[in-house]
DNA sequence: GTAACTTCTAGAGTCAGGTCTAGATCAACA
DNA sequence: TGTTGATCTAGACCTGACTCTAGAAGTTAC
């Protein structure tokens, strides 16, 4: 029931080296155990944390943010408003990436169009009329005036 | 109808800084023109392709991956496959970080409905019978196995 | 018993993306 | 004419989140 560092790092995903890291970073909800001979065990609820908090780091939350919220686990009962305060904090957060990337992706998505669009409309024109008058006179000033110009005005 | 570096950076909520480190990275799609005393001078442009910069660095795009795009626009047209292939590439790791976040934010919203009702039922509690046979034994584990069990099994 | 493997600690190195400093030049104003 | 203030270059420094190294010691398999 207890594992080594290496069996958590395989079961976690993260690294030995990561997994010190976190230890000294004040990361683990309870102190790390050792056996006899100095090597670090870990248990079940270990592996439950670091799940937990590798899907809070995925979403952006800092170190820094994590050891304030177990900061204050530890500290038992009593301050579920600030843990509540924080964990509101960060959904914030992370509302506004998702709409910022929405927008971006939005632009990226007709970008992306307008590409396929030339694209199809190269080829054809390489296949009838190869000289074609409407062909683009400098890539480089459509690409960045026209083809993205939403970003800038959205 | 030209910009000082300062001008850009308050137009661009870029640094002076980041500006010339951009510029020592190749980000720009033109090299950047110097007056006859040796300053920078920027033109419209310039505002257009940091916006644009600034607006795919917000969704995660790396600085290299910026520079790989330019140097293809640089390149002028006949790689259009190359640039498209990029931008798919991009498209799908926001997408990604989208789905990503969502999961994220669908934990975090049960968490923090987990901690209000607590804690109302916290100050009922106190206001009746302030010891309550059902409260946790022990919060860190509540909190780590209880509250968050659905990070690990979802 | 010895080779191969894992772990330990302290501390250095890495990478991205900037940020800041020093010392010089240049411009604007009273 | 002196004093701000903006800019220049080269290069050092910073932060966050690891990652790696060296040297020692314990563990496992044959």
């Amino acid at each position: 029931m207890s594992l080594s560092i290496g069996e958590v790092a395989q079961r976690s995903g993260l690294s030995v080296h990561a997994l010190r890291f976190y230890e000294r970073e004040g990361l683990f909800a309870n102190p790390v155990r050792r056996l006899s001979n100095g090597r670090r065990t870990y248990y079940e609820e270990d592996l439950e944390w670091l799940a937990i908090c590798t899907k809070l780091r995925s979403s952006g939350m800092s170190l820094a943010m994590i050891r304030e919220y177990i900061e204050l686990v530890r500290q038992g009962t009593g301050n579920e408003h600030q843990r509540l305060e924080l964990l509101r904090r960060h959904q914030d957060q992370v509302e506004a990436q998702i709409r910022e990337l929405q927008g971006t992706l939005d632009v990226m998505r007709l970008k992306v169009r307008i590409y396929e669009d030339h694209l199809a409309r190269g080829e054809a024109d390489r296949l009838w009329n190869p000289s074609h008058p409407d062909t683009e006179p400098c890539a480089d000033r459509v690409d960045r005036v026209e083809h993205f110009c939403e970003v800038t005005s959205g």
